[in-house]
DNA sequence: TCAGTATATATTGTTAACAAAATAAACAAA
DNA sequence: TTTGTTTATTTTGTTAACAATATATACTGA
């Protein structure tokens, strides 16, 4: 059913709001995303109904599809799912990586610090998702994978609402402790290391502040880099 | 956006799979839907692609919607997936239950026994998947309540596709020994039988025995009762 | 009878036009 | 200035018509 057009609106979209490019409730008007992707209302109107079942938009009847704002029990939710998830993730990843994987672990870890030097807050959070996703792949559970992209996904949401500066990011050696504790197949330790690098992210959110502030949707989006 | 038509439509899609009277494979026409619920086709378009979305439908380009077919490989990854969902809903259960939830338990209970000499499979297996999103609702995580629901829906698939005629419902003992150890707070124990429980489900099913057998789309949705 | 091909039918994909609702703007009265 | 009302504009919702593709049927030749 024309996958090409409808995904690449859905990609995008969830690419800007996993870089908080798009910020919870902002407004996803169709005229304005037929327009930035040049195709008709009605891809424009599955592609929303998609993002809702990914539970990242929120359908308003009559009123159109704003990115979703996730409330603090929601969160708490989501980071709980997180870590039931990710548990099982790591325990696969320690199990099954192999050479290769490692190497990709290490070279993800090198390119962590490189974007850590640059200054680009987006850019390195997008690296910081990546390495969850990394190990969801190596971990090799097609569903835990899709499961964990989207609460990922609406982590990016939550740390964009009520993050705090310093939070918003991984700590770097915490993603290195974890990758260490996978090549000496210590799963115990794995584990436990992930879970508390999960508490600490949600740890250093502060409910309560708000950030309402949103950009026009032509300026965030930006569709011609697809 | 119209919620009520679109959502009925997929409210009745996902109880007809999660029931096995829609098996795997089985075309979803865009007209026959459209007929059946009386609305147009661009409702039953967005409920395709919600179901797309909840991976029980597969869209096909020019050729339709299918009720999807979970490979061997899916399968595993989905009990593996529910055992680590399921693994911290029991646990939210053993301590968030209160008195009234723990009635209800009992209640199901008696209820899936009644059930049970009926010699009713359809509404066994659903009464059996209830046991588990009741444990879902108890455990108060929306996030893992809706997880659970989708995998719990292609769990049906899967034993409809490759089940034996035994193994297609929980044993009945093993739901009373759950919620046994959930009035007892008994912690271990409860994640324990629920980890061994759903390893149990896991075990009787037989890859490698489809029956493709389909009956008419209009028999089995029944929109009327809804 | 079977295989291959051409035709006919049905189904999905796409687009545009119109109706209904909500938002924004203009205006009047206090 | 502020509040409330009316009007205009924009946006979402709905429907139908048409194009493109796939499936089913009928036909021809071996």
């Amino acid at each position: 059913m024309s996958e090409t057009q409808e995904s690449m609106i859905v990609e995008h979209v969830l690419d800007a709001i996993s870089d908080q490019r798009l910020r919870a409730g902002t407004k996803l008007g169709e005229q304005a995303l037929s327009d930035l992707f040049s195709c008709n209302r009605a891809h424009v109107r599955r592609a929303l109904a998609t993002l809702s079942a990914y539970q990242v938009v929120d359908l308003i009847p009559n009123r159109g599809a704003f990115v979703s704002t996730p409330s603090e029990d929601e969160a708490r939710d989501i980071f709980q799912a997180r870590r039931a998830i990710e548990a099982t993730i790591i325990r696969n990843v320690v199990r099954r990586a192999d050479d290769a994987d490692l190497a990709a672990l290490r070279a993800h870890l090198t390119h962590e610090d490189a974007v850590r030097q640059e200054n680009d807050r987006p850019k390195a959070i997008r690296a910081s998702r990546a390495f969850h996703m990394l190990l969801a792949r190596i971990g090799r559970n097609s569903v835990l994978e899709k499961y964990l992209s989207e609460l990922t996904m609406r982590t990016s949401l939550i740390i964009g609402l009520y993050g705090t500066n310093k939070a918003s990011l991984c700590a770097d050696d915490e993603h290195r402790h974890i990758v260490d504790s996978i090549a000496a197949r210590d799963e115990a330790r794995a584990q436990d290391l992930v879970d508390h690098h999960l508490r600490h992210i949600e740890n250093e959110i502060e409910f309560g502040s708000q950030s309402p502030r949103i950009g026009p949707l032509s300026f965030i989006l930006q569709p011609s880099e697809g």
